[in-house]
RNA sequence: GGCGACGUGGCCCAGUGGUAAGGCAGGGGCCUGCAAAGCCCUUAUCCCCGGUUCGAGUCCGGGCGUCGCCUCCA
C-alpha cells in the first residue's frame, strides 16, 4: 500500500523491513483530562490503518502510549490536591473507556513514560556522551544546532526558528532553541534518581527511547496528529537519529477536527469530549463521521455533520436488514453483474484503502453496492438475486470490520436508545394491526402517531410490521 | 514575518491529465389504505485569471479567500 510520508512530502509504498510484519508507533495523549473528538480521531484512524495491514495479511505491532508524567498532570494534582499518580491513573482508565466505547481496539503495547525511565536515563546519556547533550542547572537539554538535519521533517531551518522568538526563555540553555530532555524535580514534584540527580523526563525524550524499546532502534510507522510533527516529531528524530538509530521510516500524520472551521482543542476551549458525544450518537456513527473524510484534511465537527453521517449508517443497517433475511446459497447462480459486484466490493475497497488509507473512497465502494442490491431486493430478482443480495451483505460486514462498522445487529442498531418498552411497542403494533384489518384506518394511523410522538418510526412491509427509533 | 495545506452541485465529501464516485437534504414518480423504508428520474461553466498540453478539477505561475504549524496541544 502506498501511504504518504510527511518526510519527503509524498506518497510512497509501504515496504516492511520485515517481511510481513510492520511496526507501528502512535503517540498517544497525556493523560490529564477527558478525551475530545480530536484525540477519537487519531485513534480511530490508526485503529482503522492498523485492522486494514492486518486484513492484508500482515503481522502488526502496534505501540500507544500514555504520557503519564508532564507539567499539566502535575498542576493538576496540585489544583485538586491529590497525587499525580492519581491523575494520571484516573484519566488512563477514561482513556480506555472512551477509546473502548468507540471501538477502538486496544494497541498491541501500551507503554507508560514512567514505566521506562531507566530507558529514558539510558538514551540521555548516550546523547550526553555523543555531545548532544548537556547537563545545565539539574536539567538537561538537547543541543539543537549539533544535529544537522534538525528541520528535516518540518521544514523549518534552525535560523528562522529562532527569528521567531516564541521560543521559550530560559537562562541556563547555551541556545534558546534547545528542548529539555530531563528535568531536574522541585521539591514534592515527582522525580527519578539520575546521573544528575532527582528529576523527570522532558516530553519528546519518553516517546524516543520507548519506540526504540519496544519496535527497535529502526521501524516501519510513527506518527500522531499533525500538531505533534513540530516540535515533538522534529525532537524526537533529533534524539533518536542523534544517537545513531534509523529510527521511524515512514511518518503519517491525521489532519485536525474543526469547530465552525477553527482547530478543536483545549486551549481554545471549543471542544467536546468522546463521552459528551457518545452520549448523543451511537460509536458507530462517529467512527462513520471520522472516516467519511480523507485523514490528512480537516474535517469540519458539527450536529449536522453527525446527523448525516447518523443516516448512513442508518442505511446500510437497513440494507443488511433486508439482505440478511435469505440465505447466500447459490449466490454465483445471480447474474453475472451481480456476482461481479460482490466480487468487486473487496477489489474496490482494498484499491481505496491501499491509496493512502482513503476511507471516504472504501465508503463509497460499499454504498455503491447497497444502491445497487437495495434495488435487486425491491425489483425481487428471484431466488439467485436475494441469495446475491445476502453474499453481498456478508461482504458488507467483512470489510466494514476493517473501519469497525457495521458489526451490530440490525435490530439492535435499530431499538437501541429507545426508552419505551419493548413489549409495550409490541402491543401497539398488534393493536394496529388489528384495526388495519378492519380497515379501521383512522385508529391505526392514530397509533402509529402516538409512536411516532416517541420516537418510534413503524415501517410495514413483507406482511410484516417492525419498528426503529426515529 | 517564515513554512505549509485547502477552495468540487443546496450541504458534506472522493477524485493518481482523457469530458466529475459516494452520503445528506430538496423536487417529481413507482410502491403503500396512507405513510416509512426502498427504487427510478432530477440539479456541477470543479474560487478567479493566465500558461503548458491534442486534452486540466487534476501540472505550472499569479490573484482572492479560508485554515494550520512556528508556544502545551491528537
Amino acid at each position: 500500500m502506498r501511504l504518504y510520508n510527511s518526510l519527503t512530502r509524498k506518497k510512497e509504498e509501504l515496504v516492511p523491513l520485515r517481511e510481513g510484519e510492520v511496526s507501528i508507533y502512535a503517540c498517544g495523549v497525556t493523560v490529564y483530562d477527558d478525551c475530545h473528538v480530536g484525540h477519537a480521531r487519531g485513534a480511530v484512524f490508526f485503529d482503522v490503518l492498523r485492522r486494514f495491514l492486518e486484513h492484508r495479511g500482515l503481522k502488526v505491532t502496534y505501540v500507544r502510549n500514555f504520557t503519564d508524567v508532564d507539567d499539566k498532570i502535575i498542576r493538576r494534582a496540585n489544583e485538586e490536591g491529590v497525587s499525580w499518580r492519581e491523575i494520571a491513573d484516573r484519566y488512563i482508565e477514561a482513556h480506555e473507556r472512551d477509546m473502548g466505547a468507540l471501538g477502538v481496539r486496544p494497541a498491541t503495547i501500551e507503554p507508560k513514560a514512567t514505566d521506562h525511565v531507566d530507558e529514558i536515563v539510558e538514551l540521555v546519556r548516550d546523547l550526553e556522551g555523543r555531545g548532544l547533550a548537556y547537563a545545565a542547572g539539574g536539567d538537561v537539554f538537547y543541543r539543537v544546532r549539533r544535529f544537522a538535519d534538525y528541520g528535516q521533517l518540518s521544514g523549518k531551518r534552525v535560523d528562522e526558528l529562532e527569528s521567531g522568538a516564541r521560543i521559550e526563555v530560559n537562562d541556563v540553555k547555551e541556545d534558546p532553541l534547545d528542548f529539555a530532555l530531563w528535568k531536574g524535580s522541585k521539591p514534592g514534584e515527582p522525580a527519578w534518581e539520575s546521573p544528575w540527580g532527582p528529576g523527570r523526563p522532558g516530553w519528546h525524550i519518553e516517546c524516543s527511547a520507548m519506540s526504540m524499546k519496544i519496535l527497535g532502534r529502526e521501524f516501519d510507522i510513527h506518527g500522531g496528529g499533525r500538531d505533534l510533527l513540530f516540535p515533538h516529531h522534529e525532537n524526537e528524530i533529533a534524539q533518536s537519529c542523534g544517537a545513531g538509530a534509523g529510527f521511524a521510516h515512514c511518518w503519517v500524520h491525521n489532519g485536525f477536527v474543526n469547530i465552525d472551521n477553527e482547530k478543536m482543542s483545549k486551549s481554545l476551549g471549543n471542544f467536546f469530549t468522546i463521552r459528551e458525544i457518545l452520549d448523543r450518537f451511537p460509536a458507530e456513527v462517529v467512527r462513520l463521521f471520522l472516516l467519511s473524510t480523507h485523514y490528512r484534511s480537516p474535517i469540519d465537527f458539527s450536529d449536522r455533520a453527525l446527523t448525516e453521517a447518523r443516516a448512513a449508517v442508518d442505511r446500510v443497517y437497513t440494507f443488511l436488514k433486508q439482505a440478511e433475511q435469505g440465505a447466500a446459497e447459490g449466490w454465483r447462480e445471480a447474474p453475472a453483474a451481480l456476482v461481479a459486484a460482490v466480487d468487486g466490493l473487496e477489489v474496490d475497497f482494498d484499491t481505496a484503502m491501499d491509496d493512502d488509507v482513503n476511507t471516504a473512497a472504501a465508503l463509497a465502494a460499499i454504498f455503491e453496492r447497497v444502491r445497487l442490491f437495495n434495488r435487486v431486493l425491491t425489483e425481487g430478482d428471484g431466488a439467485a438475486g436475494r441469495a446475491a443480495a445476502a453474499a453481498m451483505a456478508a461482504e458488507v460486514r467483512r470489510l466494514g470490520a476493517v473501519l469497525g462498522l457495521f458489526q451490530d445487529d440490525p435490530e439492535g442498531w435499530f431499538h437501541a436508545g429507545v426508552d419505551l418498552d419493548e413489549q409495550e411497542i409490541e402491543a401497539k403494533i398488534a393493536a394496529r394491526l388489528a384495526a388495519r384489518e378492519a380497515k379501521d384506518w383512522a385508529r391505526a394511523d392514530a397509533i402509529r402517531d402516538e409512536l411516532a410522538g416517541a420516537g418510534i418510526v413503524l415501517e410495514d412491509g413483507g406482511g410484516k410490521t417492525t419498528w426503529r427509533r426515529g
